[in-house]
This record gives structure tokens, C-alpha cells and sequence, in this order.
DNA sequence: CAGTGAGCGAGCTTCCGCTTGACTT
């Protein structure tokens, strides 16, 4: 028996089906190895490394420790099985970097003893998987090498960067080398929409008949100057152009009046031949954006779909940036042309596509229907559910279209003109264009992300006329325009712009535009995505402490690099060892730690805002706000950046804040109010406003807001309250409610009371009693330890295990440390108490930190 | 982002790219 190893199990049962006999096909289901996730996924050997947080030993030739993810165990331990009854084993896993990479990995994991071929195809044919078979080759460990360096580069640059954010930002952010850039790219567009200034432009539009018939021109030009139209303003509102008229409302009516009488006449028709050729079969990124604009399917949803449809055998691989059809294919597809709309709509000769992509692998084919005949939407559709038949007739579609005959054509210019009552000469255009032959449109046509654009392609007739041929305007009408903020991106337009710019791989686009919503970088609205101001903070960190990271270039130039250690030219090492420890440019660990000291949070976290003085944007640890001296006020979550208009602004620092007065106080005079705060309701004496401090005092928890009385806020306000003095020292004795509850006070000393309602009832006498009593910690005191566990033998100590706010952990009184994962309270003893306080005093000492004595047990 | 008093200590978050079921609700 011989094993086959490929990577997707839809794939292994297929290709089973072609070798039949005396083979067994298995998949790996994608990577089996990987650098540890986290700490937990770390062998305990080499839990203490001081690199195995990054899971690279950065300083001894960045030696990378791989281990087999937990769901992946389970197929590993099917395939050793296997290996043992098999006399040879074929690696037959994608040939680009990566398939490279898990046909080694696979040798690592499985040991096997028997012979090892490496074969590669790149259609699923019988001849292609035949041919293959029979012309292996040997593993290719320069393509490994760069497969190596990549995720390397990946984990140092997302484990060593994130940290800074973390610090900085906010924790549980990410940094990587390919959701960074895709924040930016939706920042700097953001940004771009912050600067823009509409401009308004005004023209007119005209109704003309000719003998013919009727058609719609535009005012082009006045006295042989051009109007201005939307493509002659830049994005600040301004003009870019010295030689065109801006057309204002009482310009263009003016126009209109003066053309009341005007004789039209046409004064050029040009027609110049239209030609368009079909678009490539989809890849992985044309797809979704595709399906994003006519079925209006997230990346996510796309994909599942598609994945459906290559399991139930309907399509291709749908996760390739190839867009090459093997020779069967595209025979299929004309033959399906000409079978169902006739000879004329295929070309003479197949069309062969070769993809443009930068950093393109092309280990598979394009995404196209499954099998040697393509089944026609109507065919499949009864036994699909809708979304699933819906993306099946676009890759139909698509695919057959994609054979097809040129779009053929006439596009026609025509120019007309008249002189108006002062004498001004008035120039009007037309454009139409005409098919004559639809070729490929008649099957498919692509959406746009532009609705205008979309329009474009559309065919517009206008009547035939001739050269001085009389027009009659019938109507004449002003209309105003404004220029646009550029767009946001949707999903389909980023994915597009990440792979022009090479950036992230076809099975990883969902997930980018995943990872940086759940993040909290971006956030949809409808079908736009919007960065969040924390974007905005993480992209200006990155920007100013890595800059060269966040290039939208850097992945591309990383491709090549990684090409040259492919081929041969450069290795590894040297390569990451520029990188990380620099070499004649910072590396990445200096990069690291000067972000750490420079960068300042309070200026990382203040945003850009202009129009308001005295007011600036920051984001804190509870979301945007806005501040204008002592005032502050949130930014609500669904407000985009480019929203917060000075006016905007202007209107929520304004804004009633919801505060409830209860009454003025006899005393002062000044207004009681309830308002609503970090720590919950709290009532406050005085409107804000001057600057000055106002009292405060939280509502107690006895206590509602809706029925909270003047006298009772009072009574709040009278916190915290004089008990009297100490009887000895003299010392002032005082009562308030602080962040842990109702406390005594006396000097510095504290103790907690037990009721908030004692706040206004404890006596001195009391007070003096419970400042007599011991200290109570919290949970310590009250509850004691969990288990006595007896001297260390090692040190004599004390030792217990106690419950702490992380959870259980043994003490001796000077050292602590919690229990590990594999503890448990019942389970713990002294013994291994005393390893875990031995490991805990060794690291305290490296760190330099003291290491303070324990307890001898009582008695 | 109202202000206010402590104590004893820890470990985690995160990358990109290959692939599917196995989970829970």
C-alpha cells in the first residue's frame, strides 16, 4: 500500500477516486505544527527559556520550537497508523512555500522509515494526479527555509510589537504584519475624509431633439471656456484648474435665460469603435468581492459557502490566487458557450489567463465549476439552498464568460452648440455608446463598488444625427452638484487594495477583516467599514515607532527577500538577525524598547480634532472623549471620526447631561444634583461650570436614585463627617465613604465599617473600639487560609495556601505564588509548595528583586 | 471622564497561514 498525504479531505477522497488501487489518501487538514500559541501551549522543558513566550530562541540562530496544536493530535496519531501498514509515502501537499513547508513538517512528526517521495500537481485530473505520480521529486528544504523565515518574521513582529500597544493603548490589542497595514489603509482613508471640503458646482442640462428623435446633453463650455465639473475640484474644495468657468446657481440660471431663444445646431459627431474583453475566472479575492457586491455576502460568509460547495464537489478550491483553467476546463466552457449561445461567441483561439497578482503561489487553479462538464446553475439549483445555488451561478457564470468573445461596439461623441441673447456662445456634449455585438456581456457583467462607474458600462443610444443638422432645445434645466468625500472601503474593496499591495493570502482575508473588527479597530456601518479612534492611536503609535512595519510596501519587499532565501541567494539567519537585532538600521528589539521609554500615551492617545478651541479628542480607558477644560464628555460608540464636526462637537459638550436636581441647599444656596459617574450615581452640590471643585458623594447602595430625597443628598454631603477626637492622642477621628466602602479614619490609620448607615450612626466610643481591633485584610483575616500544609523542608517555613484575587496560592509568610494550572488546593502539598516557592525565590533573585523571609510554623 | 484609604501576590493578552470538524447555545 502507498499513502498519499494531501491537505484538505475533500481533496484526498477526489484523488482517490483517480489512483484507485493498491493507495490510500489521507490529508494533514492544512499545518500540523506550529510555534506554540501561548504559555500554556509550551512543554513544560522549556517552560523557563526566557524565549518561549515568543517560542523562537532569538539568540541562538532564532531555533524555532514547534509542537503538534491540540486539534491536531488526533490526525497525526491516524496517519502513524497508516505509515506503519504503507511501504512508501507520498507528500503530496500544494507546491508553493507553505505546502512545501507541511510536506516537512509531516517527515518531522511521522518519522517514517519507509521511502518518501514528494509529488506535485496543480489540477485535480486524472492524468495531472497520474503524471504526478509517476515524476516525484525530492523535498525542497530552500523552500521550507523561506517558509520558516516568514512565520518567524510574523511571530517576533506580532509578539514583540503587540506588547508596546498594550502599554500604550490598551491591553489585549494586536500589531501584525498584515492587520496593521489593513488598519492604516482604513485610517488613512478615514483621515482623507477629515480633510475633505466639499465644493459646490452648478450646470445645466438640456433636452434636444433632432430630426431623429430626442436625447439629454450637458453645458461643456461658454464661449469656448470649459465648465467646471466634479473632477476639476481637488479634495480641500478647492479648484485644480485655471482654465475652466465655475458655474454658480445664478450663473447657470442666467445660462438658461439667456438661451431662451437660441437656435442648436450640431457641430460634431464622432463615434470611435468600443471593444471590451471578458474579466479572469475568479480567485479567492475576486469572489468575495464579487459576491460582496451582487449578493451582497460578507468575506466570511463567501467563504463558508464556498466551501461547502468544494466539499459537495460543485466547485474548485476556493481558496487559490491562480487564475489559469486547466485545458479540460476551458474546452468545457466553450463548448458550453457555443451550446448555448452559438458559435460567434467564442473566440477563435482559448483564452489563457496568467495572473498578475504580486507574491502569487498558484498552486491550484482558478475557482470554477467542478468536473468535465460544468453543471448549468438550473441544474444544481434544486438541491442547494439559495445562497449556496446564488454563488455556484456566479462562478458559472463567470467561468463560462471568462471564454467568451470580446464586447464589441461604437462609442459616439456629439457637440452642440447655440448663441444665447447677450452673444455668448453655448457649447453642450452628449456621449452614447452602442453594442453590436455583446460577446462575453451577454453572460456576465461586473459589479462595481462605484454606483456610477456601474452605470458607465451601460449602453446609452442616442439618436443618429449629422453634422449642422438643426437641434431644438426643448428643455432647459440648472442643476447643482457637489463633490464627494472619497469612500470608505467595504470588505470587498480592502481585500482588493491588501492584494494589490501583495498583503495577506487567500485563505487569510476573512480572517483580516475579522481579527481587526473583533479588535475593535474597525467597525462596520452597513457595508462600510469604520475605524474606531483606538485605530487611530494604535496606527499613530505604529506609525511613529515603526515606521518601516506599517509601510504599505514592507510585505512586498519581504517577498522578494524571502524569494532570494527560496532560490538560495540568502539565508535565513543573517536575514531575521538584520531584522530583529538591526544591521546598519535598527532592529525590531531596539524599535521595541525605545517605543517603551519614548512613546507617550497621553499624546499617542490624543486624536485628531480642529475647529474648537480649547477643546481637543483624546481616548481613555473608557472610550473617546472630548475635553474642554474641566469638562468632559464621552463620544458615543456610533459616531464615526469623520463625524465629529466642530458642530457636532459643539452639540454634545452642550448637551443636557441628564443630571437630576433635587432641590437647592439652604446653606450655600446651591443646586442639589444626582448625576450618573464612573463609580455609579453619585449627588453633587453646585453646577459645574466656573472651574471650581465641587462636593460630591456617592449615592449608598441602600439608597435609589429615582427616589432619592433633597434631604437624604444632604445628608451624603455631609460626608465625610468629624466623630470627635481620640481621647488620648488628641487626634481628629472622621468617617467616610471611600472606593473599598464606609471606613474610620484616624491619622493614618483606617478600618473598614461594616454598613454604610454607620456613617451617620458610629459613636466615638465606637469608632475608638473598632480602630482598636487588629487590621482586617480582606478574605485573608476573615476567612483564614484554605490548608495548612506545615513546615518546608527545605527552609522551615510556614507554609499555607490562601485565596487571593488571582486565585489560590501558597505563602510561607514572605513569598507567594499562585498555583499552577495542574494544582489544586486538595491535591497540594508541602512538597510541592516548597518547589513551586523554590522556583519563585530563583526568579525574584534574577529579576533583582528582594526576597523577603518567611514564617516559622507556631509553636 | 466625581473623589477617596490597603493589602499580599500572577499571568495573560498578541502574530500569519494551512485546514476542518467539534464544541456550545
Amino acid at each position: 500500500m502507498k499513502l498519499v498525504i494531501v491537505e484538505s479531505p475533500a481533496k484526498a477522497r477526489t484523488i482517490a477516486g483517480y489512483l484507485g488501487a493498491g493507495f490510500v489518501v489521507e490529508s494533514s487538514i492544512g499545518h500540523v505544527r506550529d510555534l506554540p500559541r501561548n504559555a500554556a501551549d509550551v512543554p513544560v522543558s522549556h517552560k523557563k527559556e526566557a524565549w518561549a513566550r515568543l517560542g523562537v530562541d532569538t539568540a541562538n540562530d532564532f531555533k524555532p520550537l514547534y509542537v503538534v496544536p491540540a486539534d491536531k493530535k488526533k490526525q497525526i496519531g491516524h496517519l502513524k497508523k497508516l505509515i506503519k501498514e504503507a511501504e512508501e509515502l507520498y507528500l503530496a501537499t500544494d507546491e508553493d512555500r507553505e505546502g512545501e513547508s507541511i510536506a516537512w513538517h509531516l517527515t518531522e512528526v511521522l518519522k517514517p522509515r519507509i521511502p518518501v517521495k514528494r509529488m506535485v500537481f496543480h489540477e485535480i485530473t486524472p492524468d495531472a494526479i497520474r503524471h504526478a505520480v509517476d515524476s516525484p521529486r525530492e523535498l525542497d528544504r530552500r523552500l521550507v527555509d523561506a517558509q520558516e523565515t516568514r512565520r518567524i518574521l510574523d511571530r517576533l513582529f506580532g509578539y514583540e510589537v503587540s506588547p508596546v500597544l498594550w502599554k500604550l493603548v490598551r491591553p489585549k490589542l494586536s500589531a501584525g504584519r498584515v492587520q496593521s497595514p489593513a488598519i492604516r489603509i482604513v485610517v488613512d482613508r478615514e483621515r482623507e475624509r477629515m480633510r475633505f471640503r466639499a465644493a459646490a458646482y452648478w450646470d445645466v442640462a438640456g433636452e434636444f431633439s433632432v430630426a431623429a428623435g430626442t436625447f439629454g446633453a450637458i453645458l461643456s463650455a461658454l464661449d469656448g471656456v470649459r465648465i467646471a465639473s466634479g473632477k476639476d475640484f481637488d479634495r480641500e474644495g478647492g479648484i485644480t484648474r485655471e482654465d475652466v468657468m465655475l458655474l454658480d446657481r445664478a450663473g447657470a440660471e442666467g445660462v438658461v435665460a439667456d438661451l431662451d431663444e437660441a437656435a442648436f445646431t450640431i457641430r460634431s459627431v464622432e463615434s470611435k469603435p468600443y471593444r471590451r474583453s471578458p474579466y479572469p475566472p475568479f480567485r479567492t479575492s475576486t469572489l468575495q468581492q464579487e459576491a460582496g457586491r451582487k449578493l451582497r455576502f460578507t468575506s466570511q460568509h463567501t467563504m463558508r459557502v464556498a466551501q461547502r460547495l468544494y466539499e459537495n464537489g460543485y466547485i474548485t478550491y476556493m481558496r487559490t490566487d491562480s487564475v489559469s483553467l486547466s485545458e479540460s476546463a476551458i474546452a468545457t466552457a466553450r463548448a458550453q458557450v457555443i451550446e448555448m449561445y452559438g458559435r460567434e461567441y467564442v473566440p477563435d483561439s482559448p483564452r489563457i489567463y496568467i495572473s498578475k497578482v504580486k507574491n502569487a503561489q498558484e498552486a491550484h487553479e482558478a475557482i470554477r465549476p467542478a468536473g468535465d462538464t460544468f453543471r448549468t446553475p438550473d441544474q444544481v439549483r434544486r438541491g442547494l439552498t439559495r445562497d449556496d445555488a446564488d454563488l455556484y451561478e456566479l462562478v458559472w457564470k463567470r467561468t463560462v464568460a471568462s471564454q467568451m468573445s470580446d464586447a464589441v461596439g461604437e462609442s459616439v461623441q456629439v457637440r452642440l452648440g447655440g448663441t444665447g441673447a447677450s452673444g455668448r456662445d453655448a457649447e453642450f456634449s452628449a456621449s452614447g455608446k452602442v453594442i453590436s455585438f455583446p460577446g462575453f456581456l451577454r453572460a456576465y457583467v461586473e459589479g462595481s463598488d462605484d454606483p456610477d462607474a456601474e452605470l458607465e458600462d451601460q449602453e446609452r443610444r442616442l439618436p443618429p444625427m449629422s453634422e449642422r443638422e438643426r437641434a431644438v432645445a426643448e428643455r432647459l434645466e440648472v442643476a447643482g452638484h457637489e463633490t464627494k468625500p472619497p469612500a470608505r472601503y467595504t470588505e470587498a474593496s480592502l481585500v482588493k487594495r491588501l492584494e494589490d499591495l501583495g498583503i495577506g493570502r487567500p485563505s487569510t482575508y476573512a480572517s483580516i477583516i475579522q481579527t481587526i473588527q473583533d479588535r475593535g479597530y474597525v467597525w462596520k456601518k452597513g457595508s462600510a467599514l469604520v475605524p474606531s479612534f483606538t485605530a487611530f492611536s494604535a496606527v499613530r503609535l505604529l506609525e511613529e515607532h515603526f515606521t518601516d512595519l506599517v509601510d504599505y510596501g514592507f510585505t512586498a519587499r519581504m517577498e522578494e527577500d524571502l524569494d532570494e532565501i527560496a532560490d538560495g541567494q540568502r539565508k535565513m539567519v543573517p536575514y531575521l538577525k538584520a531584522f530583529y537585532f538591526g544591521n546598519g538600521h535598527p532592529g525590531l528589539v531596539e524599535l521595541v524598547s525605545k517605543a517603551f521609554d519614548k512613546a507617550d500615551a497621553r499624546e499617542i492617545n490624543t486624536l485628531p480634532f480642529e475647529g474648537l478651541e480649547g477643546v481637543v479628542l483624546r481616548s481613555g480607558r473608557y472610550g473617546p472623549y472630548l475635553e474642554r477644560g474641566e469638562d468632559r464628555v464621552g463620544v458615543p460608540e456610533d459616531i464615526a471620526p469623520d463625524e465629529l464636526t466642530p458642530a457636532r462637537a459643539t452639540e454634545l459638550l452642550e448637551a443636557p447631561s441628564g443630571d437630576r436636581v433635587l432641590g437647592d441647599d439652604p446653606v450655600t444656596g446651591l443646586a442639589v444634583l444626582v448625576r450618573s459617574g464612573r463609580f455609579g450615581p453619585y449627588v453633587q452640590l453646585g453646577e459645574n461650570g466656573d472651574g471650581a471643585k465641587r462636593p460630591t458623594a456617592s449615592v449608598f447602595k441602600s439608597m435609589s436614585v429615582e427616589t432619592l430625597t433633597l434631604e437624604e443628598a444632604l445628608q451624603l454631603l455631609s460626608l465625610p463627617r468629624v466623630v470627635g477626637h481620640d481621647l488620648q492622642t488628641g487626634e481628629e477621628i472622621t468617617v467616610a465613604n471611600g472606593r473599598y466602602g464606609p471606613y474610620v479614619k484616624r491619622g493614618a490609620d483606617t478600618r473598614s465599617l461594616a454598613t454604610e448607615s454607620e456613617l451617620f450612626t458610629v459613636t466615638l466610643e465606637q469608632a475608638m473600639t473598632i480602630l482598636a481591633q487588629p487590621k482586617r485584610r480582606r478574605g485573608q483575616a476573615a476567612k483564614g487560609p484554605l490548608k495548612d500544609l506545615g513546615a518546608d523542608p527545605s527552609t522551615g517555613w510556614n507554609v499555607v495556601v490562601r485565596d487571593g484575587k488571582f486565585g489560590p496560592y501558597v505563602t510561607d509568610g514572605g513569598v507567594n505564588v499562585s498555583l499552577r494550572r495542574e494544582d489544586t488546593v486538595e491535591r497540594m502539598t508541602v512538597e510541592r509548595a516548597s518547589v513551586l516557592l523554590a522556583e519563585r525565590r530563583e526568579k525574584l533573585e534574577a529579576e533583582g528583586k528582594p526576597v523577603k523571609a518567611g514564617l516559622p510554623p507556631v509553636g
